[in-house]
RNA sequence: GCCGCCAUCGUCCAGGGGACUAGGACGCCGCCCUCUCACGGCGGAAACGGGGGUUCGAAUCCCCCUGGCGGUACCA
């Protein structure tokens, strides 16, 4: 078994062609069989090696790998050109500089349902014959067959008039020279499979196995873009997620075991993964979910695993005790920094929070708790509840009464791990210097 | 327009003739926990697009309609 994922060259990996390359991953690890990466576009101008390398990032991030590539299909021109020579030759094919105005009238005259068929001119862009009779049927693992009468077909352009490939020529040529058995690939190219079968067909070559994936969408149900917050698998880790959760969570867009998980590793996903029992919906990506998922890959790592991955993605070190702090509270890299960050670059400047609870009440318990404070000893997370709750007792307020002016004090804003939790990371002399300096601004 | 595909809670997925009073997850609502924000726990509201068939029986099979999507390029 052979398969390829074949990202487009715009330097964007979009979560649609992310999940093709997850699942054709999957069906490769599953069956053992070869993952052939192919960068594919007729088109130079956007095969940038830029571009090229961002995709490549991008799956790399996602921890995919390739067994194969990636191979640029911008390189086989040569060979595609021949195989337009051969069926030029062999009368499969024909140059003519009919247009899309031509194919337009050609169907008036004929009737909307009749497909094109152009004269051969012996110049102009190449047009597959497509034979009168009969039909073009898809076999596909997921939607079953699907037939297309060849009435309805128009004859496709495969090359341009200076002799480029096309898509649908390159495609099937490509696939065909990799040896590629099995065709995972969106559901936008359903309509095009009957162009290439019959590319495929002319050359009296055989047919890969298809199985066309169901397509994804926004929260609006319209086209995945930019507006929808995360779109691309490079939004993703930006905006901090991990790639196992994406991976999950991905995996799920059109894809339903018999169980009810929703959780399940990547390792399960391998062995589980059954390409035959994909969804024909289309689906939609909903970034509440995958947070939610995060959050969860997120608190199953160990606090070093954690303090690792945190540190790489702020770029700060000696973030282990805030992160032991926060580990409960985030659900992506992202949240961390705005949640915990006061405690390395000092309170946050919050004059809302400030006006609430630093009033008279607010500077008359921090009084009394900075007094409280500095008799604790040792200065541990233990000792410090007792004392703040001394306050408390001893002013007979409510508990928020005292922790929020002292949040304040501390973190500048009203947000923030546990409050004796934070003490103890910030350390008697930091503390009680920002419990000062909160009091001197009151 | 034409060709084709799809149709279960707001969303993702399960159920594929009787086990369905349609199940799980996210989200939402309520309660509990609670120093903020979260985590966690418990409970709740929430769907078979419509109409015809077939059948003793239809969410499940067939047809029509409607809706959504894709293709219809000298794009990929």
């Amino acid at each position: 078994m052979r398969l390829r994922f074949a990202p487009s060259p715009t330097g964007t990996l979009h979560i649609g062609g992310a999940r093709t390359a997850l699942y054709n991953w999957l069906v490769a690890r599953h069956s053992g069989g070869t993952l052939v990466l192919r960068i594919e576009d007729t088109d130079r101008e956007r095969s940038t090696p830029e571009n090229v390398e961002q995709i490549l990032d991008a799956l790399r991030w996602l921890e995919l790998d390739w067994d194969e590539g990636p191979i640029m299909q911008t390189s086989a021109e040569a060979r595609h050109r021949a195989v337009i020579g051969e069926l030029l030759a062999s009368g499969h094919a024909y140059r003519s500089n009919a247009t899309g105005d031509d194919v337009k009238a050609f169907k008036a005259l004929h009737g909307d349902e009749r497909g094109f068929r152009g004269e051969d001119e012996g110049e102009g862009a190449v047009r597959l014959r497509v034979p009168d009779a009969g039909e073009t049927v898809v076999h596909d693992l997921i939607r079953g067959d699907t037939t297309f009468a060849h009435t309805h077909l128009d004859d496709p352009v495969i090359a341009r008039a200076d002799g480029t490939p096309l898509y649908n020529l390159a495609v099937a040529i490509d696939d065909l020279d990799a040896g590629i058995t099995h065709v995972v690939r969106g559901a936008d190219h359903v309509s095009n499979t009957p162009k290439q079968l019959l590319v495929l067909q002319a050359l009296g070559a055989p047919q890969p196995v298809y199985a066309h994936l169901p397509l994804l969408h926004g929260p609006d149900g319209k086209k995945l873009s930019k507006r929808h917050g995360a779109a691309s698998v490079q939004e993703l880790r930006d905006a901090g997620y991990l790639p196992a959760a994406v991976r999950n969570y991905i995996a799920l867009l059109g894809w339903g075991d018999t169980d009810d998980e929703t959780l399940i590793s990547t390792e399960q996903l391998v062995q589980r993964f059954d390409v035959t029992r994909v969804s024909k919906n289309p689906a939609q990506f909903d970034e509440v979910k995958l947070r939610w998922m995060n959050g969860r890959y997120l608190r199953e790592l160990s606090s070093e695993d954690l303090t690792a991955t945190l540190e790489e993605y702020t770029g700060r070190s000696g973030l282990g005790p805030s992160v032991e702090i926060s580990r409960e509270k985030v659900q992506t890299l992202a949240d961390f920094w705005p949640l915990a960050g006061f405690i390395h670059d000092g309170p946050a400047d919050d004059p809302q929070a400030r006006e609430q609870w630093l009033d008279d009440d607010g500077l008359a318990a921090l009084a009394e708790v900075r007094v409280a404070l500095a008799a604790v000893e040792p200065w541990a997370a233990d000792g410090l509840e007792a004392a703040l709750r001394g306050v408390v007792a001893v002013r007979e307020v409510k508990p928020k009464a005292v922790f929020q002016p002292v949040r304040v004090a501390i973190a500048g804003t009203t947000i923030s791990p546990g409050i004796w939790e934070t003490l103890d990371v910030l350390g008697r002399d930091e503390s009680l210097q920002r419990i000062d300096a909160a009091i001197a601004a009151g």
